[in-house]
DNA sequence: TCTGGTTGCGCG
DNA sequence: AAAGCGCGCAACCAGA
């Protein structure tokens, strides 16, 4: 081991230094300096490693954004796999570079102007590691029940460094490092935030939970029988189709069965039976839902995924093209909000629950600089502020033009509304138009930060060739058109929804560093459930694309409250400068995280 | 009996 | 069978 660095490095590369022999695992520590030159090196036990990591970020201390005083960024292999043994010991990272997130961004970014060499070191074009299997996910190859291998990216230290020199040359090249930059610190304190979010856990309560269950569905069933209320709900439905034995799980014999009894639907979707007035409709309606919600979150959902107070689910940072999360078991981006009332702060903390309204259109406004939008919304509901400025007459028709506009409606109320909008916000317009004209023609568009759409597959461009072959038939031309006005509505809806996930990791990544500086408080018994490094001070609990939920103690919650809206101010700025954009959020305080 | 594809619904 | 984007998951179902 090598002495203490003369100065401090700006960068910190970690990496597993392969087998020397009986004293277990080592780990390799390589020092930059902010020009990317090795100024130190360190071997060292794993088992020592939080130690060395703690001493690092606790002896740096000063402001992190002065230079000299800043604690290193650590660059890592995968956040996920090296920040949980991390949290455990009561270690946290304040920043780093993940090298797999970062690699995905960079190998087909737009801005990246020679990414040749990102591109040929596919090793680390990698599916993300499966956090909940962290056994398994430690072999290079993991054989996944039908999905076939799925590659892990090389966690050793010359493999690490090899790759951070490759993707800084990349950036350093790149038209506009400077937002490459910034995407990549947001995506990789996503990673930080994803690990730190599943160690502390939602503070869940189980009581509350199975009380919803039970008043829904009556009480659990023995074994995997259904609950007595939801057997009550079929019959009810097989009644009133004088049916006595149909199956209502399956949809096809339901379907039959409808059908008998006179009820003209194409399927037994809830939109279309919404529309009958059968004596059935109601209660079937009534019964899907009661199954629905014994499936995805009854007493078995309860059982695997909430463990001593607290939900855990997968989160799997850049899991969608677009930037946004992926969630992988747990079902964490689809909690019912009949369950809400099951989120509970912790005897002596709150939940501090924030969203932001309307995030996707004032990305746009900002992005386009479209400046007729943006005063629409600013400081109040968006759709309101169509509704005063006179583009439209109801904030229900607002809606419905918005969301035409960013996913491509064509036919219908939204076909009939958007042109009001290209007449009123023609910047904005002009932005999702020509992303949507890109994508139509096989092109890839990017987000104001510079992540940049994968380009169609093969099977769209054997579409598009055979419909421009002399001898193609009507049919082949409709199905490239299809697939054209397809891949244009996606490209379409990638720069609104990529430029919004960017803006929410801003704010994330902001807020998270503004409640690790709070003051930590005496220790409480019940929250050491959300391990160490969280059990003192207020923490994220929870992310979902455009809203946040943290677990504060008591006397913090206000702090927190206020950390969150400085954030959001923060992450405005951070993207789109002076632009007069705002993002107002909907906040609350309480024992539970309840909307509406 | 296993499995890949489809349906339906929850979330934004 | 949504018009109109992005996801995950459970259950059913047809074919091996």
């Amino acid at each position: 081991m090598t002495s203490a660095p003369a100065q401090r490095p700006a960068a910190c590369v970690l990496g597993a230094v392969p087998g020397t022999g009986f004293e277990g695992q080592r780990i390799g520590i390589v020092d930059l300096d902010s020009a990317g030159q090795k100024i130190g090196r360190i071997d060292l036990a794993e088992a020592d490693l939080p130690e060395f990591v703690r001493d690092r970020e606790d002896g740096a201390g000063g402001d992190p954004c002065e230079p000299g005083g800043a604690r290193p960024r650590w660059v890592l292999s995968d956040t996920a796999k090296w920040c949980p043994p991390l949290l455990a010991a009561g270690v946290s990272l304040e920043r780093c570079h993940d090298l797999r997130l970062a690699h995905a961004i960079l190998a087909r970014s737009e801005l990246v102007t020679a990414p040749e060499a990102v591109r040929a070191a596919s090793e680390w074009d990698a599916a993300p590691a499966d956090a909940a299997a962290p056994e398994q996910a430690a072999a290079l190859f993991d054989v996944d029940a039908g999905r076939g291998f799925i590659p892990q990216v090389p966690h050793d230290l010359e493999a690490a460094l090899a790759e951070y020199a490759r993707q800084t040359a990349a950036i350093e090249t790149a038209g506009d490092p400077g937002r490459l930059r910034l995407l990549l610190a947001a995506e990789s304190a996503g990673g930080l935030v994803a690990a730190e979010m599943r160690a502390a856990g939602v503070p869940w309560d189980e009581a509350e939970h199975d009380r919803i269950l039970t008043e829904l569905l009556g009480p659990r069933p023995i074994r995997d029988g259904k609950p007595q209320k939801m057997l009550a709900k079929a019959e009810e439905v097989r009644e009133a189709l004088e049916d006595p034995r149909v199956n209502l799980d399956s949809p096809n014999r339901l379907l039959a069965s409808l059908r008998n009894a006179g009820i003209n639907v194409a399927s037994t979707s809830k939109w279309e039976l919404q529309t009958s007035e059968h004596p059935a409709i109601a209660p079937l309606l009534e019964y899907k839902k009661m199954a629905r919600l014994l499936s995805a979150n009854g007493w078995h959902w309860l059982d695997e995924w909430v463990d001593d107070g607290r939900y855990r689910p997968v989160y799997v940072p850049g899991g969608v093209v677009t930037g946004r999360w992926a969630a992988s078991g747990g079902g964490a981006l689809q909690i019912p909000r009949q369950l809400r009332p099951a989120l509970r702060a912790d005897e002596g903390w709150r939940l501090v629950s924030a969203d932001v309204a309307q995030l996707e259109p004032r990305a746009l406004a900002a992005m386009s600089g479209d400046r007729a939008m943006a005063e629409a919304g600013f400081g109040k509901d968006l759709y309101s502020g169509l509704v005063d400025a006179g583009v439209v007459a109801t904030r229900q028709e607002a809606k419905i033009a918005v969301l035409g506009a960013m996913y491509g409606s064509t036919t219908g109320e939204a076909g009939a509304l958007v042109p009001r909008l290209r007449q009123n916000f023609p910047a904005a317009m002009h932005l999702v138009d020509s992303a949507a004209e890109a994508g139509r023609q096989g092109g890839v568009v990017s987000t104001w930060l510079g992540r940049t759409s994968p380009p169609p597959g093969e099977g769209w461009q054997r579409l598009q060739r055979a419909a421009n072959r002399f001898d193609a038939t009507g049919a082949d031309e409709q199905r490239a058109r299809r697939a054209a006005g397809d891949q244009g509505r996606f490209t379409r809806n990638f720069v609104v929804q990529g430029t919004a996930a960017e803006w929410a990791l801003a704010w994330l990544a902001d807020l998270r560093l503004r409640l690790a500086r709070l003051p930590e408080i005496e220790a409480t018994s019940e929250a050491t459930a959300s391990g160490p490094v969280f059990s003192r001070r207020a923490h994220l609990v929870f992310f979902l694309h455009d809203e946040v939920i943290v677990h504060a103690p008591t006397e913090q919650a206000e702090d927190a409250a206020e950390a969150i809206r400085a954030a959001a101010a923060s992450a405005g700025r951070l993207l789109f400068g002076d632009a007069p954009v705002d993002f107002p959020l909907d906040l609350s305080i309480g024992e539970r995280a309840i909307k509406d």
